[in-house]
DNA sequence: GACACCATACCGACTAGTTGGTATTGTATC
DNA sequence: GATACAATACCAACTAGTCGGTATGGTGTC
């Protein structure tokens, strides 16, 4: 491939990003199923013939809007401001602040994409599943390193797994989001936030030194 | 209408329950959109005609589905042994458990047919999002009684709503599957509920004297 | 019991519209 | 003219829902 003179990068509203973007408003809205590849062209001014000459299928877009979504919200995270915290744990339950933050407006605009979409795909198209557990895991192993050092510095008296409680951080999010749909209110994923965030503290907690008795074998 | 003689109650294996059954079968694996109305005629050995006889849409199917799926987990866990623990925190403890102890197979066996259907029509069908938001929350009223029961029985030093923390218990749950499906690993189901395990063994925790500090207002 | 009557359950071919995807042609840039 | 990109027309498969008609069995009357 020949990048020879001045603009070979595609200029920035460029098709495949337009129907990227499309896609990603369209999907969190109604389902990947329900959105149609002629509604992904007219939401992103675009002709089929045009849709199809970027992707090979509407499951390769699939992919790619995975992917996508991966990069754009990743980049929001790491510039982000709880990093700059000199205590792990306030970086952790400033990452859960920042998540409380941008929940804002309808359940489409803050829930998350790659958990929409993995209900619909898990079955039907393994790479897509694949493409929204790399966008959910790789989120959480972003905290990881974090909680890692929480746990260092802090031991809590209860073992706490750094890359389980990572993951568990996004269920709580993916589950709490499933529950404003439902109930068609934002104000339950607060709630669950604030659960999460005391989960947290009270993990770390230094009130907790007369160890919790360990989660009793289930018969 | 008269009801006169014997037999009035349709034959147990009816077309009408062969056909809920088939549809949670069927949406719990591919969903709601995917599963189409000859689908579940062919799961259930029925013909079209009779589909449309017993149901006016595929969407008035999907309600009577929710419905039907409220009814069967209800009397699940309305006959579970938990309920006869003494202590309100056993019982609570005792539902966690019995959520890990059903955990068992494939995802499409595991998870909840509300959860999965509120995704594909939280937008496109508000009858249909309304009898997932009933099975869901209802089933988290169930574990209120118990919560307040603890709660009064043993305050805990942060303040907690009982109503509250049974949503979150269902949040975790929800969130917990769609992270199994992205895996395609039953594991982080377990995962997360022992976390959520450890959260409420936390909060009532009688270590736990000095309170913690409430979580702070954000910027 | 024989009869007419009627309601419910059911069948499966059919339709109108939609879907993902293709074929063809046009155009701008090198 | 070669290459990349894009627009239009088009197709075969599929979809939810319809429709005319059948099967069964119960009810009331004689």
């Amino acid at each position: 491939m020949v990048l020879p003179t001045s603009t070979r990068t595609p200029p920035e509203g460029s098709t495949r990003t337009r129907l990227l973007d499309a896609a990603v408003r369209l999907v969190r809205a109604k389902g990947l199923n329900a959105t149609t590849v002629d509604d992904l062209c007219a939401a992103a001014g675009v002709s089929k013939g045009a849709f199809f000459h970027h992707f090979d299928s509407k499951e390769r877009l699939a992919v790619a809007v995975a992917d996508h979504w991966s990069q754009t919200t990743g980049a929001v995270f790491a510039s982000a401001g709880y990093h700059d915290k000199a205590d792990p744990l306030d970086r952790v339950l400033g990452y859960i602040d920042l998540r409380a933050d941008l929940i804002r407006g309808t359940a489409a605009e803050f829930s998350c994409l790659a958990g929409t979409m993995t209900q619909e795909a898990f079955e039907s198209s393994p790479a897509v599943r694949d493409a929204c557990a790399a966008s959910i895991f790789g989120h959480a192993a972003t905290l990881e390193a974090d909680l890692s050092a929480a746990i260092a510095a802090n031991p809590p008296a209860v073992t706490v797994n750094a890359a389980s409680l990572a993951r568990h951080t996004q269920a709580v999010l993916q589950g709490a989001f499933i529950l404003a749909k439902a109930a068609d209110d934002p104000a339950v994923v607060l709630e669950s936030i604030e659960h999460l965030r005391q989960y947290v503290q009270l993990l770390f907690s230094p009130a907790i030194h007369p160890p919790v008795p360990k989660a009793k074998k289930r018969p």
